[in-house]
DNA sequence: AAAAAGGTTTAGTTTTGCCTAAACTTTTTT
DNA sequence: AAAAAAGTTTAGGCAAAACTAAACCTTTTT
C-alpha cells in the first residue's frame, strides 16, 4: 500500500466529486483544486505515473479504477471523522468540515476501520451524505429536494446539501436538524416557496434556494 | 496564530524533547527528526526566522519562549489523540505512537479542547505521561523506576516509557498495565533484576532492562 | 475557411525541505 | 602547541508543488 500526498489526495477527491469516472477538463479541476492550469497539467501527470488517472492530452483526465478507490476510502474518512466530530465532539454540522478535510488525510486503514465500529459502522454522515463501506460500496444517497415533493406529503428531512454557513445558520434558526418532520401545506406557484407545517402545528415559509438544498423522503 | 508545516512542527518537538529549553546540537537533533546536518541548519535558519529558535552558529539551537509554548500545545495535541485511541477506539498503547505522531499536526485548537472535554480533561495519557493542559501548564510526571524501589516496598505502576514493541510485548505477556500494584521481594545483587509479588500471589522476576522503564510510586 | 476566443501545455521561476561533497570551526588527542 | 578527529556550515543539486508568461491546440464565431 503505498501512501500519497495531501495535494495528491486532493485531486483525485476533486475528480470523483466532478466527474466520478468520467472525463473532467484541466480547467474544472484547476477551479475546484484552487489551482491554475499549469499546476495541474504537471499534477496529473505525476498522478498518471502512479496509475491514479489517465490522462487523454488536451482533452482531460478520468480516474482508473485504483484512482476510484481511493476516493471512495478517502470519502469514507471524511465523512467518518465528520461523524465523530458532530456526535461525539458535539461540533455543529457547519463546522466540521474544514476539520474533516485535515483529518482525511490521516493513514492508517485500522484507524479507519475502529473508528468505524466506534461510531457504530454509520452508513450516513450528519449531513445525511452516504459514507462508502470498507469495500468501497456506496449507500444509497437518500431523499429528493424537498423542493420536489408535493402539497401534502408528510416528509422526514434526511438530507442537506452544504450550501455555506448562513444556509445552516438559517435551518438552525428554524429548528430544523436530520429527522425533522412537516407536512407540505402549499406550494407557490409565483417564487417556488413552500409553506411547511411542524409537528408542535407552527407553519412557516421556506424560500425556493432554501428548500432546493434539503432533502426528504415521504412517509 | 501562524500555522507551521509538519517539518517544523517535529523539528519543535524534538528539541523540546531533547533540550527543553536548552540548548541542543546540530548533531543530535539531525539524529532525532532522520535527517542529515546541513538540513538542520537550514531548517534551523527557518525556524529563527519565525522566532521559535535562537541559533549560536556552531554551538546549537533552542526554544524560545514562544517555541517552546509550540512544543507544549504539539505534546498535549499528541498525548489527547493517544489517550483517544487506547480509551475509545480500543488500541494497545504500543500501537498508537505513529498514529498520534499523524494527528498532531492537526491544526485547530477548538478540536483539541472539545477533544479533552470528551475524554474528561485527563492529565495522564495511557502511559502515564503528563498531558500539558491549554494554560501551558505541565501535570507532574509521576513515580520512580521500579529498579530504585526499595525491597519489601508495596508499589503502583503509573508510568512506562515506550522501549519499543518487545518491551510493550513483554508487559502484556507478564499482565502489567498501568495501576498493578506488587510487593518488592528482592533485588539481585549480581545482575540488578528484580524480584516481585502480585496481589494473586504470583511472584516473577525483571530483568533490569525491564524495571528501569517501568516507574512506580510507593504506597 | 479564416480569424478570434478559449482552454491546455511548455518553459522558466519560486519555496520548502531534503541530499552529498567540500570547506570551515571546535574539540580532542598526542 | 600542533595534528587529528569530530562536528557544523556553505555550496550546489534535486523533487514536489505552486506560480506567470508564452506557445500551442481546439472550438467557436464570422
Amino acid at each position: 500500500m503505498k501512501t500519497h500526498s495531501e495535494s495528491e489526495e486532493n485531486y483525485i477527491k476533486a475528480l470523483y466529486h466532478l466527474g466520478g469516472e468520467g472525463v473532467v477538463g484541466n480547467g474544472a479541476l484547476a477551479h475546484r483544486v484552487g489551482a491554475k492550469g499549469p499546476s495541474v497539467t504537471q499534477a496529473v501527470k505525476r498522478l498518471a505515473g502512479k496509475d491514479l488517472v489517465e490522462v487523454i492530452p488536451y482533452k482531460g483526465v478520468k480516474l482508473t479504477q485504483k484512482g476510484t478507490a481511493l476516493a471512495t476510502h478517502i470519502l469514507r474518512k471524511h465523512r467518518l471523522w465528520e461523524t465523530f466530530l458532530v456526535e461525539k465532539l458535539g461540533f455543529g454540522w457547519e463546522e466540521v468540515h474544514p476539520l474533516a478535510e485535515q483529518l482525511e488525510h490521516i493513514q492508517s486503514r485500522e484507524l479507519v476501520e475502529k473508528l468505524a465500529e466506534f461510531l457504530g459502522s454509520p452508513i450516513h454522515d450528519p449531513h445525511g451524505d452516504p459514507i462508502p463501506q470498507s469495500d468501497g460500496a456506496i449507500p444509497p444517497t437518500l431523499g429528493k429536494p424537498l423542493q420536489q415533493c408535493a402539497a401534502l406529503d408528510t416528509v422526514r428531512v434526511v438530507r442537506v446539501e452544504d450550501a455555506g454557513p448562513e444556509f445552516f445558520n438559517q435551518l438552525e434558526q428554524l429548528g430544523i436538524v436530520l429527522g425533522s418532520e412537516f407536512t407540505v401545506q402549499s406550494i407557490s406557484n409565483f417564487d417556488s416557496s413552500i409553506e411547511l407545517l411542524a409537528k408542535d402545528g407552527t407553519k412557516f415559509w421556506l424560500s425556493h434556494s432554501m428548500s432546493s438544498n434539503i432533502y426528504a423522503i415521504t412517509l
